[in-house]
DNA sequence: ACCTGAACACCGTTCAAGT
DNA sequence: ACCTGAACACCGTTCAAGT
């Protein structure tokens, strides 16, 4: 005798968001997603494959959102301050959703990869900007710098890694600075030795 | 009546390194541990508060060996090519042991933080080399650039995060010539709008 | 003083049995 | 077709009992 299905995978995804946000990923187990939801926990097995394929739902659930925030700041024409703008956004959807962030650049086995598809897709506006900056041959290399450095920083943010007193916004404003000039050609400075 | 012990700290820390290494952490039970050094997982609590506290005591242990590493690498006279050394053995080290360097800029909760001065000390080669670089006002903000590209620069590698093509190593070299020019203060370019 | 078996409160996951 | 209780193989941690 069929039976109505009692929930789905869209709500099982945003439960253990939801969990994963105010409690970490420690305290995100089956069990509690189940509470939520209204089931008992191996009915969750009807729907996702186990644990570590509902975090990478969830996980490609905040790409998607950060991309979005991304796209929506990119739009300044100035192509300096179109990286201002983005890596401001960026760096503010990591404070406000630290536990979700930690998710994006996690050491995921290979089997639950993250699809590549949406990181391209996450990375397409930055990619733009850092083209318009530094050149089109050096546009994957530019946007690699400014993600790594944006990555590192908020990263490091997140851990307290900052000890050493100083302003961190204003840190991260220099950094910003200093790589928006560092990234425009006309200051490339190659090779070994001093200048 | 007294007995002798059987294992000590030290001994379980690098047992706890050794399996962290090449299990990951989530391959790292106290079990595995106590099996290693050669007692019951109840006796490790003899020695340590519990697997966080091992956690945080061999995490100490890893920064304590980075930053030798980068000590050692600090020497050339001339500040760029200290630099591009010292990008140079961190990376190493972080592709040498992945699973231990995830621990380090890792959001430890607060009772289990690592010991501030050790990070500290860990710092110190690199704030050097920025302090030379960029002049002592803006050394701390010149050293958190660096670290921050340089720590998500290899944590995007190690999680897989650079899948649109595109030399790594080149890319990485790319980053380290563009900071050190941008770091060197005739290139600051502050305020808003373009140049 | 140190070590251990037993126990407790959890996990993720499987599966036969229910409807 | 979906849901569930029961079970299995794990965890971390505590503690009384052993030596």
């Amino acid at each position: 005798m069929p039976t109505p299905a009692r929930t789905s995978v869209p709500e099982i995804v945003a439960a253990g968001r939801a969990i994963l946000e105010s409690d970490g990923l420690d305290g995100l187990t089956m069990q509690r997603v189940a509470e939520m939801v209204g089931v008992r926990s191996p009915s969750l097995y009807k729907r996702v494959r186990g644990r570590t394929d509902l975090i990478r739902l969830i996980a490609e659930s905040v790409v998607d959102e950060l991309a979005a925030t991304m796209d929506t700041a990119a739009g300044d024409p100035d192509p300096v301050n179109a990286l201002r703008t983005i890596a401001h956004a960026f760096r503010s959807f990591a404070l406000a959703h630290p536990n979700a962030y930690a998710l994006l650049f996690a050491r995921h086995p290979d089997d639950v990869r993250i699809d590549p598809e949406r990181n391209a897709r996450a990375s397409e506006s930055l990619l733009r900007t850092a083209g318009r900056l530094a050149g089109p041959d050096d546009a994957l290399e530019a946007a690699r710098t400014v993600t790594a450095w944006a990555h590192g920083f908020v990263t490091m943010e997140l851990a307290g890694a900052f000890q050493l007193g100083g302003d961190v916004d204003r840190a991260f404003d220099y950094g910003i600075d200093h790589l928006a000039a560092a990234l425009s050609p006309t200051v490339v400075r190659r090779g070994t030795g001093s200048p």
